[in-house]
DNA sequence: AATAGTTAAACATTAGACCAATAGTCCTCC
DNA sequence: GGAGGACTATTGGTCTAATGTTTAACTATT
């Protein structure tokens, strides 16, 4: 009995782009490298221009390559950053798959261990940007936009310190949601809560006391979760939606 | 003194998917619903067949449509599922953005507390299902794959239990990333721990006993970091790469 | 020496044709 | 009357060729 394999139709351009991805990922091309020109890639392949165009924004999209127009132009190389990360929690909740508390309760979970984690990592050089950040809380905000900028730094240095990439880029992706979620649910609020209320967190980190590190990022994001739940419920009221259940962790 | 706003420059590819995506997720087309056909889209959009073909692209890559061919075909709207987020990972780590205990740790962080909630949420439903999971973690495996089937749905049932969305989508996710690991770095190995290994958890979640399911998964998922981590090492050492250093949460 | 114009390389976009897959229709031949 | 096959229309997939746009480097003019 002959076992027949199925055909599997691929695109012509998913293919191209499959091996310029392997090409890139076997370091055959590294970050800053300029990949051939459309022409001599669609020569190369033997497919047409428009097959190879597709590739490549696919591997755009990617985040894998940039394309610039112009001479001396093409498609380059590019360090592969957690962007696309972001983009899939942002699409999963614009589409409604994920809530707001469901995200502040993953947050609840990991921003704590960060802090620990960072708390036990500490260098005296990121104590010193750590010094930094507590004196620019203080200082008064003059926009939402900078505000959140200033809050955010907190946590992306933590996330930094904590000496994990894959938490690093998690904690990161997760302030570029919620800010965005800020942004089209609360646009004119200047701030929500008061300056230097990341104190207590990073003075803990720069004395290297863990527990009280993760203890105290415990507090801190049970309140921000209350904050942005309270917020969209507001919101909801306003546009007559439904309210929605309360979660927690 | 005027100010001029700099010109901004968007490939028109872009523009349609941002119209179509928009569509989409305010709700003017369903899941299930089909996309008007690329020759319709180019009239209503003004612009060529290339250019509605690359944004299609674009929505097929975000996971917001599939196209099929032929009659009675074109671009359907699909539920949006947590598909990029596991290519997102699967990226990051294949672009050595993230390394194996880097990924572990993260489950070691995130694992145990689903299994807290599962307990906490666990229904009578849920508790059939998670029998039957028992039962077939205690027959004999065939395959790698099968026997990574069967562990996998453990935890993906709880994943499942635990009332969180975006917890889901992530623990599943990572399984994935997890698996695609193992089946690159140990191909040929039929298991790599005993059977019913999961029984402790499942039944804790059963009994609806939270900090005894967190222990219990806690225990799993550091020895299983500490089986992938060798497993590295090992596989390392074979193609003689440099081994790393171990990393502990 | 600074500015303005020119050129060439590369991507961006368009138009039109043809191929391939698929569902529906119709037609012929038992 | 039914089954199989041929035909057709629709739709995505691909190719070719031409033109537009952007950019950097070069050149000429004042």
């Amino acid at each position: 009995m002959l076992k027949f394999k199925p055909i599997k139709q691929t695109r012509v351009s998913e293919e191209v782009a499959e091996q310029l991805k392997q090409s890139i990922l076997s370091g055959e091309f590294r970050s800053g490298d300029k990949l051939p020109s459309e022409r001599e890639l669609m020569e190369e392949f033997q497919v047409s221009r428009v097959a190879v165009r597709e590739a490549l924004r696919f591997l755009e999209k990617s985040g894998f390559i940039e394309t610039r127009q112009g001479a001396s132009g093409g498609a380059f190389v590019i360090e592969l950053s957690f962007e696309n990360l972001t983009h899939a929690f942002l699409d999963l909740f614009l589409a409604d798959k994920i809530s707001i508390p469901e995200l502040c309760n993953v947050r609840l979970l990991i921003e704590p261990e960060v802090a620990r984690l960072a708390a036990e990592n500490i260098t005296d050089e990121y104590k010193k940007k750590l010094n930094d950040i507590l004196e620019l809380e203080d200082e008064p905000v003059k926009s939402l936009s900078d505000d959140i900028d200033v809050k955010t730094l907190a946590h992306g240095v933590l996330a930094e310190i904590c000496g994990n990439r894959f938490l690093e880029a998690l904690v990161k992706s997760l302030m570029r949601v919620t800010r965005k979620v800020i942004e089209e649910v609360n646009p004119n609020t200047l701030s929500m809560h008061p300056a230097g209320m990341h104190r207590p967190i990073v003075e803990a980190v720069i004395r290297g006391d863990a527990e009280q590190a993760a203890e105290a990022m415990r507090k801190h994001a049970i309140e921000f979760g209350e904050i942005m739940i309270e917020m969209e419920q507001k919101y909801r009221e306003e546009l007559g939606l439904d309210t929605i259940k309360r979660q927690r962790v």
